[in-house]
DNA sequence: ACGCCATAAT
């Protein structure tokens, strides 16, 4: 009997006649030619047509391990598709019962079953993958790629233990674990953190026959520097046989994980200066570096490199350009990155929407929206925090509670608590605090410390002593080491002249062992970071250059009608002491080393630690006309881009 | 071909 099985489409010319024939005992066998369309289907992705042919089948056949390499190649392209569909149904090909000819074997052949629990993994079903693991685990000896396929299942979705379990089970079956089981009991440990185990695999390690290979030192190299042991990371980066371009990016993501900017832009240039290259997951750990430190000149060299590569950057890639530029201020390269950018992800908008929220371009940020909604983005719960801190930080109250209200209605997106938050704060801001407290009363869930949060500083804005004080003892519950929230209260005392009360805060403080943050402030001058302290910098302050400068400005100052506000000094102390702690703020400081450094005209990037006191911020207004300088001043909360005497903030923060 | 490194927010 000949059965010839036509395709409609595009088979390759020497398949075109594929045959099933008659085994001697009639049972049918495969000829070779099926299994190679089999091949060459899974490989051309077209698995309908594949599952459609073993389907089709008149009966189970035996298999050869030709059939284990089609069903392999089957399943890799359900794993890179996640098609759980297709996958589930050839699982139920290999679960056909057996005296329909079925060769027992193949259910239980390690690579398709390590393939199905990889599918069932990668699409999140992990209580599938687990009984396709149990599934003769008791009578047969599993080998280890199963056990690992199981873990790393479990890794995946974020299951550590887990997957530490799986590894000790595994142990315990005196399955011998190679470099695939190291590499993944490592990630385990890095990610819980669970050092003492880490370094219990990094003794097998050891006394295993296998010698490491990269990955597993890499693995290595992130377990010590995702848990602070500098010298152990840098020994076995030392005695690793080689380096890769991995093994460079994780040391350079711990660092800057562990907030270690310095020692991660360090790397960085290391790996530069050792001629080892890079690749996009290096420069997509780096940018966000450059970013968080307005290190506008090294972000721009990046851009330069990914420009002159000869491969198209990624998404993620351009995604952290226009973040780096957002948070160097640089709005309009921002713009340019994005519409040059050939296919774009969910987060391209959503971070250049939030840098115009957060650089106080509101309008251009709504119709980034509209356009954004035209042209069929979804919007996530993202989007939303960026537009509704947008408004807020523009006093477009109503604007953003119209926002709120359509997001579930009209988008689809129910709000967090991070939602409510930004709400209470637009509320309470405008000083609509009776509002404010409204939302927290009626929200669905508990309030946080971020609700309680917004709800103090509006407090502090608005000068509402007894509010304040009831939201600042919920926040003292709930975020009882967080330096900042002692000083909002402090502050709410001290604009209403209660020196008792900033005094019974301190006192608190003192008590609890809460130390605040010192205002500081940085400023890249070509390849240097130079950081100032309040009140510090006094090498710098007692320079003739300083000097020149700072009395030029003051002169200019006085001129235009500028009276030193002391006010903003919350301390009980005199007017002199006050006058002085004003003008030692970091940021004037700061501004007048970068007017000393750089070429007239040229524009200054500031970022602050803390928010930016009132004071400064008319002085650095009357900087701005003086010199002719764009000023752009990146403080916690938002940017502050200062033009000829005018602020972007529009004196609203 | 079961493993190592990556992006958006208050």
């Amino acid at each position: 009997m000949i059965a010839a099985i036509s395709l409609s489409t595009n088979i390759p010319a020497a398949s075109t006649n594929i045959t099933v024939t008659s085994g001697p005992n009639g049972t049918q066998k495969h000829s070779k030619p099926l299994t190679s369309t089999l091949k060459w289907l899974a490989k051309s992705g077209k698995l309908d047509e594949a599952l459609h042919l073993i389907e089709s089948s008149p009966s189970r056949l035996t298999f050869t391990e030709l059939d284990v390499e089609a069903y392999s190649l089957l399943l890799h392209t359900c794993i890179s598709r996640k098609s759980l569909e297709h996958g589930q149904r050839l699982y139920l090909q290999l679960l056909l019962p057996k005296d329909r000819g079925n060769n027992h074997s193949l259910r239980h052949n390690p690579t398709l079953k390590s393939k199905l629990i990889t599918l069932y993994s990668v699409c999140g079903r992990m209580d599938e993958a687990r009984s396709v693991f149990e599934d003769g685990l008791e009578d047969e000896q599993v080998p280890v790629s199963v056990w690992v396929a199981m873990a790393i299942g479990y890794l995946r979705n974020g299951y550590l233990v887990e997957a530490l379990l799986v590894y000790c089970d595994m142990l315990i079956r005196f399955v011998q674990p190679g470099n695939f089981a190291f590499s993944m009991a490592l990630k385990a440990c890095a990610e819980l953190p669970e050092l003492r185990v880490g370094r219990a695999v990094h003794a097998q390690i050891v006394k295993s026959i296998e010698e490491p290979d990269q990955v597993v030192n890499n693995a290595l190299l992130r377990l010590y520097a995702e848990n602070g042991c500098s010298v152990e990371v840098f020994r076995v980066f030392d005695t690793m046989p080689e380096r890769n371009v991995v093994s460079w990016n994780s040391l350079i993501a711990s660092f800057a994980r562990r907030d270690q900017v310095f020692e991660s832009l360090d790397s960085f240039r290391r790996m530069q200066g050792e001629g080892m290259g890079f690749s996009w997951v290096t420069l997509t750990t780096i940018l966000p570096v450059c970013g968080r430190l307005t290190a506008l000149n090294c972000g721009k060299e990046i851009h330069a490199q990914i420009v002159k590569s000869t491969k198209r950057p990624d998404v993620p890639v351009l995604n952290s350009l226009i973040d780096m530029y957002a948070k160097s201020g640089e709005i309009d390269y921002c713009k340019r990155v994005f519409e040059r950018m050939q296919s774009k992800d969910l987060t391209s908008w959503n971070t250049l929407l939030t840098g115009y929220a957060n650089n106080g371009f509101i309008e251009e940020g709504m119709k980034l929206f509209d356009l954004m909604i035209e042209s069929g983005v979804r919007p996530d719960g993202v989007t939303f925090i960026a537009l509704l801190s947008g408004c807020s930080h523009a006093g477009l109250t109503d604007e953003g509670r119209r926002l709120f209200n359509k997001m579930k209605l009209v988008y689809g997106v129910s709000p967090t608590v991070e939602h409510y938050a930004c709400l209470v704060d637009l509320l309470g801001r405008a000083g609509r605090i009776k509002e404010a407290l409204d939302v927290v009363e009626r929200m669905p869930m508990k309030p946080t410390g971020s609700i309680w949060g917004s709800l103090l500083n509006s407090c502090r804005l608005q000068g509402n002593v007894c509010l304040a004080e009831c939201a600042a003892k919920e926040l003292f519950e709930l975020e009882p080491t967080n330096p900042g929230n002692y000083v909002m209260l402090s502050n709410v005392y001290a604009n209403a002249g209660m020196w008792n009360g900033v005094n019974r805060v301190r006192e608190l403080m003192k008590h609890r062992g809460i130390k605040k943050d010192a205002g500081c402030s940085w400023v890249q001058i070509r390849n240097r970071i130079h950081t100032f302290l309040a009140g510090g910098g006094f090498e710098f302050r007692n320079s003739a250059e300083f000097k020149k400068v700072w009395n030029e400005l003051t002169d200019a100052m006085k001129e235009l009608g500028y009276i030193l506000d002391t006010s903003v000094v919350l301390h009980d102390v005199n007017e002199e002491t006050k006058a002085m702690w004003v003008c030692g703020h970091s940021e004037r400081v700061a501004v007048t080393f970068a007017l000393v450094h750089t070429a007239a005209g040229m524009p200054i990037r500031i970022t602050k630690n803390i928010r930016i006191c009132a004071d400064c911020h008319s002085w650095v207004k009357l900087v701005s006309v003086i010199t002719g300088r764009l000023i752009v001043l990146r403080d916690t909360n938002r940017f502050h881009h200062f033009k000829g005497g005018e602020c972007s903030c529009k004196d609203h923060w």
